[in-house]
DNA sequence: CAAAGCATGTAAGCAGTTACATGATTGT
DNA sequence: ACAATCATGTAACTGCTTACATGCTTTG
């Protein structure tokens, strides 16, 4: 589970419990994780076996008891060791250029159709995360930019530049995408006129 | 199983066996399925069962069977369903931006030395896909352009402008995420030297 | 003689998903 | 009255991965 990491990384901030790390996984632009119940609780699960967090149960009148999560040094040392090793290469994967790959079943019009379908969802969603990236902004003011969605405040001038940069990234992958999208529309619509 | 599509593309060429299906997968750039035997293999026992797809066992004297699937009429309807439904949003992931967003656990040297490592991937990445793809531009002529990796020729033009675009976004998107990354490490440095 | 290619398949597991289950409280 | 929020958890599944298992042939 590499969630697991990212977990650790929200209760180095401070103490959270499930349903609030569901929250913040579910309202961010940037981390790729759903937010699922089974994953969070799972993971919360193993990673108090792991001796990585420590659970203090907060009893309520009505509502089902609270478990809120501290991380340990031992976590603290597991997110440490994982920050300093080796990163991954990012993955782009795009199921759409799959199928533009079988083009060749398609007829002009409906492969323009299917780019033309790519192009408004990637637009639609390059939109959405402007507007969150604004949104956020205007929450905490431009010096306290905490990444779209998550309302910790940013502790200095170097976290804030390095959520904002990593949120900004993701916009100008769709941005970039949507510009191929069209690029590409445009130059098969001259290949076909060409063809006449 | 996402695979039985681009198998159903790979198949509407011509037949072929579940190995050198698998060549097909590992030898490409853009699509993502590893081609590993247990996808392959079952995908096409599952195509099978579904009639998408036919068999014909070559006995062989002294090594395995072969056996080459053909694509069926029923096979040929799923893949042009498939190629005219919606289009699902592309994907960007990439842990190492999770590892970036928890910085706050590293000194200016240790985030600086995540970077470049994070810099030199995406640079070996990036020249090892122009190289593969300017191998396959090599192979076949700038003409029959197949997709790096891809041996089938392309039948036209549009398909050949297709191929090549898709393969040119895979490389576009390591090169954008090394600028990105040499523009942050420029940025945090400028950041520290402020603060000295 | 070792490595790579040809050719099939299986076992075990990881990471992630949707949907289900329960049930009180607060806001529209 | 209905939806959203708070709060926990489980079941069943999909997609994908590495590694194992077998065994012959060709190339360096």
């Amino acid at each position: 589970m590499s969630i697991r990491h990212a977990i650790l990384g929200f209760l180095s901030w401070k103490p959270f419990t499930g349903y609030e790390l569901k929250r913040l996984f579910a309202d961010s632009l940037s981390f790729h994780w759903s937010g699922n119940n089974n994953q969070i609780y799972g993971s919360l699960v193993e990673l108090h076996r792991s001796g990585a967090v420590s659970i203090e149960v907060q009893q309520q009148e009505k509502l089902p008891a609270r478990k809120l999560y501290t991380i340990t040094e031992e976590g603290r040392a597991e997110l440490r060791a994982w920050l300093l090793s080796e990163p991954e290469l990012p993955a782009f994967r795009s199921l759409a250029h799959t199928q533009l790959a079988w083009a060749e079943c398609l007829s002009d019009a409906e492969l323009d159709g299917l780019l033309a379908s790519y192009e408004r969802k990637l637009a639609d969603q390059a939109i959405m995360c402007r507007e969150r990236m604004r949104r956020s902004l205007e929450e905490t003011g431009e010096a306290g930019y905490a990444g779209a969605g998550r309302a910790e405040p940013r502790r200095n001038a170097r976290e804030r530049l390095v959520w904002r940069s990593i949120d900004e990234s993701q916009v100008a992958f769709y941005e970039t995408e949507l510009g191929w999208t069209k690029n590409l529309r445009l130059r098969l619509k001259e290949l076909s006129d060409e063809g006449r």
